[in-house]
DNA sequence: CTAGTTGCAAAGAGTTTGCATGGCG
DNA sequence: CGCCATGCAAACTCTTTGCAACTAG
């Protein structure tokens, strides 16, 4: 049966706040630090959160810190990861085609794709036009 | 200019000869122990490889060791690549819908997706099988 | 009360880096 | 010979764990 405490709700008002943004462990203690969050509370919190769903965890890069993010209450919110292997940008892709990949992937050829996982690689429009001036 | 060393041959050749199977750094150094190749060549040697995309580096869970595989020689810049979490198994899908996936993110995203860096991670149909029975 | 929660410090895992040595071309 | 490659140890980063104190219900 869990608690309801302190530091739990302040973890999660700050991502329901923050709900359009990407947010690391850390950046999460340090915007509550003032607040006296500790850290491993954060991460336990979050833990928890994403067990229950509330929260959605993605790993974006390797060795990188993970990125927590507030699920909203309708779960067809998935996005995809749209990372410029140029400039580096991510771009976080919401939209009802992507979701149809997510499907079309797992009817068609029977695997259930992992969002939280899967980043595109590629060039972002910026860099795309930058690139028809100045070749590398 | 690149030199050609011991220990990058028998990375290398190791990397070839078990071309269907996911090898971690530390596989890799473990298997080659007895050759006198340190972990950190081993590494700094992937690092390299993958630069050339000879081979690719796939992550396959988070906080675990990244995976490498030799990429074939293969054209894979026309379909894409389905990595299974569980089995690590790569399936590579060609199909006229996944092309459509591109035109899509370029149209609408305004993102040129590299169809041969971008690997989607989820589960496959052998391993949902499996799961159905033994719960984690 | 009593079980879940907190938080410091320390452990851990995987990977990277500093630096002196080694060896390819 | 010059320069890249190697490898040990140490550093680093992100995350988890041990454990004692704390607190919500």
């Amino acid at each position: 049966m869990p608690y309801n405490t302190r530091q739990q709700e302040l973890i999660l008002s700050y991502i329901k706040q923050n709900a359009s943004e990407h947010l690391t462990a850390d950046a999460i203690a340090s915007a509550l630090k003032d607040e006296q969050v500790g850290k491993t509370t954060v991460y336990r919190c979050l833990e928890r959160l994403c067990k229950q769903h509330t929260v959605r965890k993605y790993i974006l890069s390797e060795g990188k810190s993970a990125c927590y993010q507030y699920a909203l209450g309708e779960d067809c919110h998935r996005h995809f990861h749209l990372k410029c292997l140029r400039c580096g940008r991510l771009i976080h892709a919401e939209c009802e085609q992507l979701a149809q990949i997510e499907e079309h992937i797992c009817l068609e050829h029977d695997f259930d794709i992992d969002a939280s996982r899967t980043v595109f690689y590629g060039i972002c429009g910026e860099c795309k036009k930058n690139e028809s001036n100045t070749e590398e």
